[in-house]
RNA sequence: CGGGGUAUAGCGCAGUUUGGUAGCGCGUUCGGUUCGGGACCGAAAGGCCGCAGGUUCAAAUCCUGUUACCCCGACCA
């Protein structure tokens, strides 16, 4: 490619729109431009790196015994509401309607699609198992899209969809998946943790995530310093350690706390520590209010609690409610004596003695509260959030804390789908058994977002070279010096026949420009072409990664690029 | 969905307070001089001032409505 006919629009300027840097990146160096809010246009070189991230996807899931195919992105509202998601999915749902008034969505996922596929194709265990995939647009009405190519509303996803006999065959699915996630990811140059997750809304029991480290990431995870255990925070288990203290069971009584709401001012009025205090939290849910309580000193997990509770929508109450509940203005609820709602306490609280509460009257507490006692919750379980210098769920080691983007997600769905939608075969027995599912994800578009992100300086973006748009870019200093010119196109014609993916910069710019383009862009090899080329017959190959130079003689330039190119790319596969 | 902000040339911005008919830098085009890290000189093209209504002799500027986009939060197979 000549880079005078490519469509690279590469601008100097930080574009306003954009945030973090993979983005402004990829605005800056002509990859992508925005169509609307979540919605963009990959130019060629962000669409060769896309091409890129795919084809590795591609091998690594055929690698597995996985099946391309290619499924609507139009999708009938009457498989979702078979499966029940049709109104459990919510705003989320890009929804339309055609001429004649029938409902669509435009497909987020593709559970309903495919098993609605296998229901009516496969009939018998011989035919199990199955490993179908796909790769193509999804679409998701974020509530908030954001990052660029990050969290948009039109992505590029791979989906792998298995079918199993039996939660063995399952088992076998899952590991493979796992394998091939780690691979793909490892091969995009990409230093990654999969971490234990939470099934959330699609279902299922175990499910991990392919976070990619990165400050910019939305995810908050926890992993040991100690051993391998790495889990998203929304899943991360507490464990409690402590005993149950000897101090002795006072009487309660109350006490006047004038404008003490937060944990703090209770704290410092009464002059106890955090620890000391429940934290009383009301939520409205759609089966009604509920308090949750934890420790003075903790954070609530809203996933756990949600899970606990096995609600769809789970908030906060607002004012109104929690007044009409307590009693109290927000800021004095407490479990003790209290009325008309669930109460679900984290097993720390259970080992509280004396412990401070809000009393359900404005401006007063409660002290020496014993939970068993003084109340009884209807449920005890862990919803609280886990943070860093916890101790591991595992071995008891030191937790860390650190933030990471979700490139990838792998599930076990069980039979969930297959038992809303009917996917039924015949065992040997000639009885009758749900398959069994499981379903799996990459981000592609966010996962060339995510490598930007772990790969780039203050000049740009810095390729891993199995996904980079091309290998090298060749660059005459100046385009009118023919020798210049005619030893750069006989390095780009040969390397192009070796199988180098190389650009030539035949530009007429001054030197200065081709090689801050070259930067911005972040070609993994930069070939310059000067006058010592020319004169003695040497070109000059720069690292982009760590500006290492190194010169080599014309003739003997094509082989040593490409052994650099080759070693790179093998050398993710290790 | 709640809070905040922005919308003026391809990009980044000024002009809006105090109405008088639109400007700067970069980029683009043409000519020339340059040529190893975003050159210089000269000329030029390019603007429903987000959109709709209103006030006024006159609106980018004031008023009303509306849309889009960005940020924080909530939410998130």
């Amino acid at each position: 490619m000549r880079l005078s006919e490519l469509l690279a629009p590469t601008l100097r300027e930080v574009p306003a729109e954009a945030e973090v840097i993979s983005h402004i990146l990829m605005l800056r160096a002509g990859m992508i431009r925005k169509v609307a809010s979540g919605v963009y246009t990959y130019l060629p070189l962000g669409y060769r790196v896309i091409k890129k991230v795919i084809e590795i996807i591609r091998e690594e899931m055929d690698n597995k015994g996985g099946q391309e195919l290619m499924l609507p992105i139009i999708q009938p509202a009457e498989l979702w509401l078979e499966s029940g998601r049709w109104n459990v999915y919510g705003d989320e749902l890009f929804r339309l309607r055609d001429r004649h008034g029938r409902d669509f969505a435009l497909g987020p996922t593709h559970e309903e699609i495919i098993t609605d596929l296998v229901r009516n194709e496969v009939r018998s265990y011989k035919q199990l198992p199955l490993l179908l995939y796909q790769i193509q647009n999804k679409y998701r009405d974020e509530r908030r899209p954001r990052f660029g190519l990050m969290r948009g509303r039109e992505f590029i996803m791979q989906d792998l969809y298995s079918f199993d006999r039996d939660e063995a065959g399952l088992e076998l699915s899952y590991r493979k998946m796992y394998e091939a996630y780690s691979r793909v990811f490892s091969r995009c140059g990409l230093k990654f943790r999969v971490v234990e997750a939470d099934p959330g809304a699609i279902g299922g029991s175990s499910t991990h995530e392919f976070m990619v480290m990165a400050d910019s990431g939305e995810a908050a995870i926890v992993f040991c310093e100690s051993c391998e255990y790495a889990a998203n925070v929304e899943k991360a288990e507490a464990v409690v350690d402590e005993q149950t203290s000897a101090e002795e069971m006072l009487a309660w009584e109350e006490v006047s706390t004038p404008g003490a709401r937060s944990i703090e001012e209770v704290s410092s009025f009464l002059k106890v520590d955090p620890q000391r205090i429940i934290k009383s939290l009301v939520y409205q849910t759609e089966d009604g209010i509920v308090l949750a309580l934890v420790r003075g000193d903790r954070e609530i997990n809203e996933v756990k609690l949600q899970n606990v509770l096995d609600s769809l929508r789970l908030f906060m109450a607002d004012e109104r409610s929690v007044a009409e509940l307590t009693g109290a203005e927000p800021g004095f609820a407490g479990p003790v004596n209290i009325k008309g709602v669930r109460v679900i306490a984290d097993q720390e609280v259970m080992l509280m003695r004396n412990a401070v509460t809000g009393a359900n009257k404005t401006d007063t507490h409660i002290i020496n509260v014993n939970p068993g006692r003084d109340f009884i919750p209807d449920k005890v379980a862990d919803i609280r959030l886990v943070k860093a210098g916890d101790p591991c769920p595992r071995c008891r080691g030191k937790l860390s804390e650190a933030r990471g983007i979700e490139v990838g997600q792998v599930f076990k769905l069980g039979t969930k789908y297959s038992k809303a939608l009917g996917a039924k075969f015949l065992d040997e027995n000639g009885k009758e058994q749900l398959m069994v599912m499981g379903c799996y994800g990459i981000g592609v578009s966010r996962t060339v977002a995510a490598a930007i992100e772990q790969n780039h300086d203050d000049d740009g973006i810095i390729w891993p070279m199995p996904i980079a748009p091309y290998h090298a870019v060749i660059i005459p200093v100046s385009a009118k010096d023919k020798d210049q010119m005619k030893i750069a196109e006989s390095l780009y014609i040969s390397l192009t026949a070796q199988g180098v993916e190389a650009v030539i910069d035949d530009r007429n710019e001054r030197p200065g420009v081709k090689f801050k383009d070259a930067d911005l862009i972040g070609f993994p090899l930069r070939i310059v072409i000067g006058s010592k080329a020319v004169e003695e017959g040497v070109v000059e190959i720069r690292h982009r990664r760590n500006g290492n130079v190194q010169t080599a003689k014309i003739e003997s330039a094509v082989p040593l690029i490409k052994k650099i190119v080759e070693d790179e790319i093998a050398e993710s596969l290790a």
